[in-house]
DNA sequence: CCAACAGATAAGCGGTCACTTATATGATTC
DNA sequence: GAATCATATAAGTGACCGCTTATCTGTTGG
């Protein structure tokens, strides 16, 4: 299950803080580490399973490669969510009420 | 960080289907049980880690226990998955965008 | 009270996770 | 093509996960 991969991915902080890096703008590996006291494998290895979880993607240039979000993953879990908007808070239940009937 | 143990918990897929199933409904422990080849002390152990991820509230209802999904960690992914709005489709993007401006 | 039932907790076990050090691959520059 | 730099992979290790069996706690009805 793609969701058991992208939950996974995200339930280690030290992943979430690489991917929020990426959210604000694509990177290269060496460019994430600053200042994240994680050893070069360490991120590779959290790169490759983001990566695996359709979270980010990769690009070589060169030497380098550059990472980026990949909206596959952010979408998933939008779609998961979704399942219980029943639970958001009113307002905003209500907003994607109205936002479902502006869609058709 | 209460995001840790959010995504741990929704990493487990059964931990997912017992969500999944309180979602369509409150339930004790032995109704979830149904039709899940589980053992009671696994779901006792699922309910606990749900429970300690806000995903999942309980009432004691006298020899019973029931179970009922708490909005609290539905809202909190909720909230996480909003930093990442730039990421989700345009189209419901115009619309969250549409959602922000009427909540004001 | 006590027998029966719902559920939680304890202890142990095999598998997986995140990290480490060491080494390999792949691209650039001289 | 040799040295260097960016990244990936390999192998090992301690901690943790999800499960099991066994036992405990709490509630009900006779």
């Amino acid at each position: 299950m793609m969701e058991t991969e992208i939950f996974r991915a995200l339930a280690d902080p030290t992943r979430r803080a690489i991917f929020e890096k990426l959210a604000g703008g694509s990177m290269n590996a060496s460019a994430l580490r600053q200042g994240m006291d994680i050893s070069q494998p360490a991120m590779s290895q959290h790169l490759a399973v983001l990566r695996n979880a359709m979270l980010v993607r990769e690009e070589r240039q060169g030497r380098f490669v550059n990472y980026e979000v990949n909206p596959d993953g952010v979408v998933l879990i939008a779609g998961w969510l979704a399942k219980y908007r029943a639970y958001w808070p009113a307002r905003v239940d209500a907003l994607k009420a109205l936002l479902k009937d502006m869609d058709q």
